[in-house]
DNA sequence: GTAGTCTACACAAACGTTTGCGTAAATAAA
DNA sequence: TTTATTTACGCAAACGTTTGTGTAGACTAC
């Protein structure tokens, strides 16, 4: 037979015949409060069983120690990498991490970003949609004083806050690699066209290219919507030539992974008719008895911790209205290659 | 140069001169409010750009329209599955899901849970983490009517709403399988002594040696920490014998793979000298050269989607005050063997 | 003309806390 | 003794909303 309702200052004031304010400051051990009159509130309080309800104090606050993060999908281990280093990371500053899952749709994300709003978070993570090209949906959170960080699938604008992976140096190392083992076509895998990822990469693959005097060859070069039977498709167009190249970049590890399958029922050696290095650094390949010569870790989770720290330094200065609009917290990581 | 302050229906009556009560009832277009007064309340609202604060409404309601799972890690797949299922599921509600990962302390868990009661969840979902074998962590959960249900690992006791998965059914169709293609010793590799599902495992794999009417043998049966050295520890207690087990049932897909490269290494051959069929369904397999015959899928998506609903039955039921307390929400589901 | 019924709105309490300000009593300084 | 200071506490506002109750004015009915 309990009670349903939750003991307040209010009632621990009339058992005392103090005022709520002192039972208030006793609470905090407030000075100004004397030392039995303290210790008397201390005493009730803990009789019983009392304790503050912080959803009254979020409200008087207008905060809720709460910050969004939004995903495209908690199934894809680097995301849920990234979610795990948000968590441990808000984690030590007591707030709480609420997620949503875009799941690459544009609308959701939308949703999304709106139910965080109404919900009042403290800031918002976002890594983004692949079909997020506009970025308006965002701009009501401006009103609402709410910061947002960006990490990983960043905007295409300046005027940001976010943490991404630079490529660059990840596929030099690989390229370099391919080419000190005397490799010289070096195809690629690439993702599908409208994704920033993939514009980067065929950049940067050019730029690596260029790097070591090799030339672009687009006959070596497939792009794939990462669905299976495309994947398929994609590596196929590179080893159906009378000169397959001895080396491919691959978009992820997922594409890889049926680009394996796929050369393998060709009748080809992986790592000796042809190589490959890709992106993801899947813990998976230390299991698997082909890997790849090595795959390009692209550090979810410490992007993601950055972005959490440049979250709560927004949520900070925001709290003391203080103007931070002008200068914008941005961090490029470097990936790496990671050899097996 | 924004004014740092949102627009409340304060300031609205105030524009309009009528009383804040007429704004708000204006706002819901509550009959009682003329035609006229109601539109021009509208336009203004509009105008100004109003919003109506949630966090107000939750504290005055003591709702938060958010609810909190607790797994022990993201970074595994069953739980961030799991963890897909309260996020859809809560998503048609429009209920927030916030996470925290206990990282299988029993200490953590303990925090989290205090954390989410302070943040005042309508709910609680919980996985237990290896460790947890007492529960008054979460008894303090009724005095804030939080209701709460587990799932997967489950409490030992009865007074609880849960959701959990049937090894039988999937054990059964294993060994009935091993049995049908003619093995006789069929080894087990179970995991930590001090885990439940360890226990249930060993009992249920008895019990389905029994149905199929063969001895139990216990030099074919090895335990692990889930510690890779333990794992292959394990496996090589089975296979350093004259008469090795020709088929081995094994705690889980991850402890499977640490098998599968020991008895490579010790020159057996999958699926001819030694089979395996281990527990979890990891998408995983259908890209590797070496897979079990058949992994036992133990549905988390679905378990957490069950918990979800039941948590959102009991927090439906106990705003009405209704008290559910003797009749709990329990639904054990089916484990299915998968063939690879 | 009086009583009764609507219509359309205002008032105020409530949710649980924190905190600036005011003040009576006690003590210290003059 | 008078004035100033300190100690220890109470009052009330504020956060933004919802909602029960009260009520002035207009209208209807007899």
């Amino acid at each position: 037979m309990q009670s349903n309702k939750l003991p307040t200052i209010k009632e621990i004031a009339k058992k005392l015949n103090v005022s709520i304010s002192t039972v208030s400051r006793a609470l905090h051990d407030h000075p100004s409060i004397g030392l039995v009159t303290t210790m008397r509130v201390h005493k009730v309080a803990q009789e019983l069983g009392y304790e503050v309800n912080k959803s009254a104090i979020y409200f008087k606050e207008r905060k809720t120690y709460t910050i969004g993060v939004i995903i495209p999908s908690l199934a894809e281990p680097f995301f849920s990498s990234a979610l795990c280093g948000v968590e441990d990371f808000a984690g030590q500053f007591n707030y709480n991490v609420i997620i949503g899952q875009s799941l690459d749709s544009f609308e959701r994300e939308q949703r999304i970003v709106e139910n965080m709003k109404d919900h009042r978070v403290d800031g918002i993570l976002v890594s983004l949609t692949k079909e997020t090209s506009t970025y308006e949906h965002f701009d009501n959170l401006k009103k609402y004083n709410i910061p947002i960080v960006f990490f990983d699938r960043v905007p295409q604008k300046k005027d940001i806050h976010f943490v991404s992976c630079n490529l660059h140096s990840g596929m030099l190392q690989a390229i370099t690699r391919f080419v000190a083992m005397g490799h010289k076509k070096i195809g690629l895998i690439n993702g599908p066209a409208k994704m920033a990822a993939t514009l980067q990469r065929l950049e940067i693959y050019f730029k690596c290219l260029k790097e070591n005097n090799l030339p672009i060859n687009y006959d070596i070069i497939a792009s794939t919507t990462l669905s299976k039977e495309d994947n398929v498709k994609a590596i196929k167009k590179l080893i159906d030539q009378e000169e397959i190249p001895t080396a491919v970049m691959v978009f992820n590890d997922y594409v890889l992974l049926d680009c394996i399958a796929t050369v393998k029922a060709a009748g080809l050696e992986v790592n000796k008719d042809i190589s490959f290095i890709s992106f993801a650094n899947l813990p998976i390949w230390e299991y698997m008895d082909t890997r790849p010569l090595a795959s390009i870790e692209q550090f979810s989770y410490r992007q993601a911790s950055i972005a959490t720290d440049f979250l709560f330094k927004l949520i900070e200065t925001n709290n003391k209205g203080e103007n931070t609009d002008s200068n914008y917290l941005q961090q490029i990581i470097d990936s790496e290659m990671v050899n097996y």
